[in-house]
RNA sequence: GGAGGAGUGGCAGAGUGGUUGAUUGCAACGGUCUUGAAAACCGUCGUAGGUGCGAGCCUACCGGGGGUUCGAAUCCCUCCUCCUCCGCCA
């Protein structure tokens, strides 16, 4: 969320920022009217605290000289104090509610290169796809029927087991996948990045700490019984590592990776748009996560942009990269650039990873800080994270563009992590 | 899952109802000394909210939450975590 010193220092900025989002400004005013409530309340209690501190000490000295009488007499004293004080706790809390509530619905602020726009049709196109869409053959399919026909992927099955959105991946589907993983990790350490395996369960704290939690609170499965959350992504467990850490400026940055299973409940979601892996419940990922010095975030960023891209250059696939317009971008993001595949057989663009920085949005809520080296005061530290790559739809897209007559073709960079050229 | 013990500042470790945000040691930082370094000595050395131009002052926080009391790190309840023993187990 945003610092209240933000909103209280640029409270047209604020509302610009929602503007570009297109969303309604009068919270503004609202979460401020509560800061000031909160503040006038929190002086007046403060001030009660220190008379009743002092009356405590006081009582103690007439106790021990024997002096009961009086002791009693401040006794009352602080008992009035003690009264009001808990009429002010019961609005300060009720205030308090109402600015917490308030300042976690305000966005974070898109970044000054943020394009207006409302729809996805509005994101700018930042790069495009420079060489030859591919060609395919004559009856080229889709991959939800390839990987039926080669065998590689059992969607039924997944139903069977256990709902719909849960597929099965067999033979050389299953082994794609790990191959895929492996590939992913290992471009990624290469590139600096330390390799975390997380839980895959994460507390409330956790969930509220990257801001899952209250947005997406319907998008997460949620285990009762623990007041567990299953991750969306491994971005919660692994960002949260550094939820109330204080960091030193040298420490930046800090580059973690991580693979994990990922669990959407993706509510409502049915068609022909979420068909075979477009859109599926349980996803394997791999998410790179930086925490950097507020001054290079932006750098860092296209760096992880160019990590993806070469990726993505690797499996020979053909992608553009999109940086979001105002209205779609997410809630916590100041700036986010999308990958997108080109599905030659369903002739669309699959997204296939989000590169966002988060500046001190999240580092806000996880009470991440550095020193700064010559004041000695904490500060916020910018977050950035992106999927490098996302399993699911980068199987959906090897399997579309690289079909031939007889089955698909492996990229050359993965043979040596599926230790076969082709799926036939 | 059952029984017992424990959770204090970066670490170690005092403190069991009254100026204790907290003794002390180590670490860290600044300084004196030194050609330089070490040692020694002096000083600084938690986070956050409020207030003041400022030195500063006020408030909260001793695992989380609640309670008792004029007053809680200290007493009570509850939850969490860790350790020991038993049970179960990949």
């Amino acid at each position: 969320m945003l610092t209240l010193p933000f909103l209280r220092e640029f409270p047209d900025a604020v509302r610009a920022g929602l503007k570009k989002r297109h969303m309604p400004t009068g919270l503004v005013d609202e979460v401020l009217a509560a800061d000031e409530q909160r503040r006038k309340l929190q002086a007046e209690w403060d001030g009660l605290a220190a008379e009743v501190n002092d009356l405590s000490r006081r009582v103690g000295e007439l106790l021990r000289s024997g002096n009961a009488a009086e002791a009693e007499a401040l006794k009352e004293q602080v008992a009035t104090r003690k009264a009001t004080q808990a009429v002010l706790s019961a609005r300060q809390q009720e205030v308090e509610a109402r600015l917490d509530q308030g300042l976690l619905a305000i966005p974070n602020m898109p970044h000054a290169s943020v394009p207006e726009g409302k729809t996805p049709e509005d994101n700018e196109v930042y790069r495009a796809w420079s060489g030859p869409l591919p060609v395919l053959p004559d009856g080229a399919r889709p991959h939800w029927e390839l990987a039926e026909s080669l065998g590689i992927i059992d969607f039924p099955a997944g139903v069977k087991l256990t709902g719909s959105g849960f597929p099965v991946f067999r033979g050389k589907g299953a082994r794609l996948q790990r191959a895929l993983i492996n590939f992913f990790l290992d471009e990624a350490r290469a590139a600096g990045f330390e390799e975390i395996q997380p839980p895959l369960m994460v507390n409330a704290d956790s969930a509220r700490g990257t801001g899952q939690l209250p947005d997406k609170e319907g998008q997460m499965y949620y285990v009762e019984k623990d007041d567990l959350y299953l991750i969306p992504t491994a971005e919660v467990p692994v960002t949260n590592l550094f939820r109330d850490v204080i960091l030193e400026e040298k420490d930046f940055p800090i580059r973690l990776t991580g693979y994990t299973p990922c669990f959407r409940r993706e509510a409502g979601a049915y068609g022909k748009d979420v068909r075979g892996l477009n859109r599926v419940h349980q996803f394997d990922k791999v998410e790179i996560v930086v925490i950097e010095h507020p001054d290079r975030s932006y750098d860092t960023l296209m760096q992880m942009c160019e990590h993806v891209a070469g990726l993505l250059d690797k499996l020979e696939l053909p992608y553009r990269i999109l940086r979001l317009c105002g209205g779609d971008m997410g809630f916590t993001s100041a700036l986010t650039f999308d990958f997108e595949v080109f599905s030659a057989a369903q002739q669309r663009w699959l997204e296939v990873s989000s590169v966002s920085n988060f500046e001190t949005y999240q580092a806000n809520r996880l009470k991440l800080r550095y020193r700064h080296p010559e004041t000695k005061k904490t500060q916020l530290a910018h977050t950035l994270n992106g999927s490098a790559l996302a399993l699911a739809r980068i199987v959906a897209a090897l399997l579309e563009n690289h079909q031939d007559d007889q089955g698909i073709r492996i990229p050359t960079a993965l043979h040596r992590y599926t230790g076969f050229e082709r799926i036939d």
